[in-house]
DNA sequence: CAGATGTTACGGTCGGCACCGAACGATCAT
DNA sequence: ATGATCGTTCGGTGCCGACCGTAACATCTG
C-alpha cells in the first residue's frame, strides 16, 4: 500500500485546531496572507508561519509570493472536497444543533463552498432549476438538460465550452451535500460558473472575513426573474 | 460556526497512524473484530480497544456486539467518501510512486472501494461502458443511458428501482477518482449494484485480509462477454 | 536611509496522548 | 465448574509536537 502513512499524515495536518481553522478560512477559494491566517487561528504569526510551511510542504495549500506578502490558498478543488466531506461527517455526528448565532445565520443563508454556492441560496437554486426542468438530479449527480443550457445562455450566464456544446445531455454538475441544509446543492463546473457570474454581476457580495455572502437587491431581482426563487 | 473544532477533532482521529490503518482496513465495507483490527494496526488489543472506542464515540465507525465478538464497520458511505478523498489528496501529493510490491500490484489490479470496484478493473469497466454508449461520463458525474439500462437488464444484472425506471436518463452513478489509476471509476448506486452482483455470481473473490479482489475464470469470461474488457 | 510590516529560524518549556503490562468481565467450549 | 478466547479498564512511562520568546531577514514606504 502506498497510502497507509500518507493518509495519517494528511489527516493529522488537518487535525490540529489552528491549522484546521486556517484551512477553513481558505474554503472560500481566495488567497490569504500568513498574517490574516494567524489572526483567524488566534496564534502568533511565527507559529502560523510554521503551520503554513507544513501545509504547503504537504501539498494541501499553494503559496504565491507577491511583494512582501505571501498568499496562501487551497491547493485545488480536491482539497476543498476533502474538507467539505469532513464537515459533513462532523455535522452528522452531533446530536443536537447548538445555538445559531447571527453570524451563523448569515452562513446558513448564503455562502461560498470553494467555488460555488451553498446554504439556503445554493440549495434553493438547485431545487428551482430541477422543478423547471433545467437540470435533472439523481442521487449523487445532476445533469444539465438542453433546455437548461438554452435558458442560462439566454439569461446571459456564460458557461464553459464543455457544458455549452449540447451533445445530447451533459452530466457535468456534481452534487455537494450541504452541511447546513442537509440537501444537495450544485457544485462542479456549472456551480462554479454560476457563482463566478453572480459575483461579477454583483448579485452577491462577499462578507469581509467570512465565507458568508450578502445578496444585493440586484441579486434578489435576478434570482427571482431568472430562477424564480425568493432569495 | 458549528464546525471549527469538530473538523479538527475528526481529522485528528484519522490522523493517528494506528487508527488510520484500522479505518483503511474497514474501507472494503465489511465489519471486523477488534482483534483483527489490532493486528492490522500492529498494536496490542488494549490500545486498539481504546482507539476503537474513540472512533465509535465520534461516529466514524459503528459497532455491533455479537457473542463475544464486537464487529466494527464504517459508520456509512460518507465516511468512506471522506477517506477516499483523503487518499486522493495524499496520492496527488507524492512526487514519485514508490516501489510497487506484489501485494500492491493486486490492489492496483482490482479492489473494492467501500461498495464498488476500483483499480484497473473499475476504471476499465467505466471506460468500456462509456465507449459502448451505456453511460455518459462528464467531468464529475456519469449517467446511465437507456441503452445501458437495457443491456444490463438483459445481462441479468439487477438494478435498483431508481435506476431501472427510465425517466429519460438517470444521472445516478457518481464518479470516484481512482487513487491508483488517476482516472474515474463508477461509484454510486450503479457501482454498488455491479459490485454486489459480481460478488454474488462469484465473478470476483475477496482476498483474505485485503481489499484486493481476485478475478475468477468465470468473472474473466463474464467481463469479456458482457463488457468486452479483458480483466 | 530609517521605520514599518510581514515572514522565517532557533531554543526551551510544557501539555497531551499513544503505548504497554497487568488485572478484570464476558462469552463459549469441554 | 474450568480453561480458553476475546474484549475492556486502569496506572504509569515516555515521546512528540504546539507554543511563544527572541532575533534575524526580506520587502515596501516615507
Amino acid at each position: 500500500m502506498v497510502t497507509t502513512n500518507a493518509l495519517a499524515e494528511i489527516a493529522s495536518l488537518i487535525g490540529e485546531p489552528a491549522r484546521a481553522a486556517m484551512l477553513q478560512a481558505l474554503m472560500d477559494g481566495r488567497a490569504l496572507t500568513a498574517g490574516e491566517l494567524s489572526r483567524v487561528a488566534a496564534i502568533t504569526p511565527q507559529t502560523a508561519s510554521g503551520h503554513l510551511a507544513q501545509l504547503a510542504a504537504s501539498g494541501l495549500i499553494a503559496v504565491t509570493a507577491q511583494g512582501r506578502h505571501r498568499y496562501h490558498r487551497l491547493a485545488g478543488p480536491q482539497v476543498a472536497r476533502l474538507l467539505e466531506s469532513m464537515m459533513l461527517v462532523a455535522v452528522g455526528r452531533q446530536i443536537k444543533p447548538p445555538r445559531t448565532g447571527p453570524r451563523d445565520e448569515a452562513m446558513r443563508r448564503a455562502r461560498t463552498c470553494y467555488d460555488h454556492f451553498a446554504g439556503r441560496l445554493g440549495v434553493g437554486l438547485a431545487e428551482a432549476m430541477m422543478t423547471q426542468g433545467w437540470i435533472e438530479i439523481g442521487e449523487e449527480a445532476a445533469m444539465l438538460t438542453s433546455a437548461g443550457s438554452d435558458r442560462l445562455k439566454q439569461a446571459g450566464i456564460p458557461l464553459p465550452d464543455i457544458i455549452r456544446t449540447p451533445r445530447r445531455a451533459t452530466p457535468l454538475c456534481s452534487l455537494c451535500l450541504d452541511w447546513s441544509e442537509r440537501r444537495p446543492h450544485i457544485a462542479g463546473v456549472l456551480g462554479a460558473a454560476l457563482c463566478a457570474h453572480a459575483l461579477a454581476e454583483n448579485w452577491v457580495r462577499r462578507q469581509p472575513g467570512s465565507r458568508a455572502l450578502e445578496i444585493t437587491p440586484k441579486g434578489t431581482r435576478s434570482f427571482r426573474d431568472i430562477f424564480c426563487i425568493e432569495a
